[in-house]
DNA sequence: GTACTGTTTTACTAAAATGGTCGAAAATTC
DNA sequence: GAATTTTCGACCATTTTAGTAAAACAGTAC
């Protein structure tokens, strides 16, 4: 029977080297960081990561997770605030494009869309598209409760917010704005993006 | 027979190898950065490279010598100068600390000192040390000379100037302090460094 | 001292990656 | 059109890497 204190430092020591770890896949990227880098700065064998990993994907997909968390703290304090919907809005797309630095690692292996790496994109991109998905639906569905949106059909409309999102990366991995910068382009441009989605009011 | 303009567009060939090849290594470091990498960073097939260079290890020496004379030229502007020898010798021990930072490559290398490496640092170590040497012996037979320095022996005292500096580096690589903190260190460590060589004047 | 558990390490393997070469093709020059 | 220069795909030998199994080690309980 396991005790419940090996349990902890079990826990400890994966927590330890997704820490680790994500200080070496930051630096190195998902594929040129070898299991025996993230052993050498654990000053452990390369062996015992695989007691607390299946592999090396597993360890990656913890320090993404690990990241996503921190992401998901920021939304939900946005979700859970007293702004109007439109305000919502505007404050969860600014903290998705900021999500690029959060996210650090998930977003460097989709920037750098390496071919060998394309079955564990497509698995981190699904599962997190479908999370953002969710949420902007959410957002979508107040909106249209409380009547500042008028939406024909929420799932299309959904779809095609994030794909501008995703298209806002790109410009974002290239040239990496000011705070401040990016808050103006955000700002700009979820004014025209919202010039069709909000009831005009005399 | 090889016409003048196509040996020029060789050389502009290699000096875009060069050129594109010592960001790769700044980004990845000598031994995780490929020859494909590179030549993906050119836009050519790997083979291409090899046209040029001898090896990976010739592309590498290639992009410390670009570095280091961009280094040699700061040194040579000091050299020359009107300074006294002893604003001289500040001025390149100060120069020579910033080449932490321009030769970011060799330094980068030596830094890592992984085992791999040893063959490739221990010869670009004695090019380098050499010439140091030759520098920091012209500094001092010109203070003798001009009757500022008194040292008894000119070739222990290169190699100990030398071997202090290096000392020097490891905190260097650490922590990178600001351009003005950095003036700062080097004159009061310069200062007691001095305390034995300069004649003392009534 | 023995038994047990959790953790680490050593030795090893198979597959992948890499440095480098060669010959052919393409591009350029004359 | 021929000669020269440059490029690249296919290939090879070697090295590196992800991952595994078994052994060793450290700590704990009895």
């Amino acid at each position: 029977m396991i005790n419940k204190d090996s349990t902890r430092t079990h826990n400890d020591m994966r927590n330890n080297i997704v820490s680790i770890a994500s200080n070496v896949f930051e630096k190195f990227g998902f594929k040129k960081t070898t299991v025996d880098d993230i052993a050498q700065a654990l000053r452990k064998g390369k062996s015992s990561i695989y007691y607390y990993f299946k592999s090396k994907e597993d360890i990656f997909k913890a320090v993404v997770e690990k990241e996503a968390d921190a992401h998901r703290a920021e939304i939900n304090r946005i979700m859970e605030s007293n702004l109007n919907t439109i305000e919502k809005l505007k404050s969860y797309v600014k903290a998705r494009m900021l999500a690029v630095k959060i996210m650090a690692n998930y977003y460097t292996l989709i920037r750098n869309n390496d071919v060998s790496n394309l079955d564990l994109i497509e698995k981190l991109r699904a599962k997190y598209d479908t999370e953002e998905l969710s949420i902007i639906k959410r957002l979508l569905n107040e909106g249209m409760d409380n009547g500042l949106f008028k939406v024909k059909d929420i799932e299309l409309s959904s779809i095609a917010l994030l794909t501008a999102m995703k298209g806002l990366e790109f410009p974002l991995f290239i040239d990496s704005p000011k705070a401040d910068n990016l808050d103006k382009i955000l700002d700009d441009m979820l004014d025209i993006l919202f010039y069709g989605l909000v009831i005009r009011k005399a």
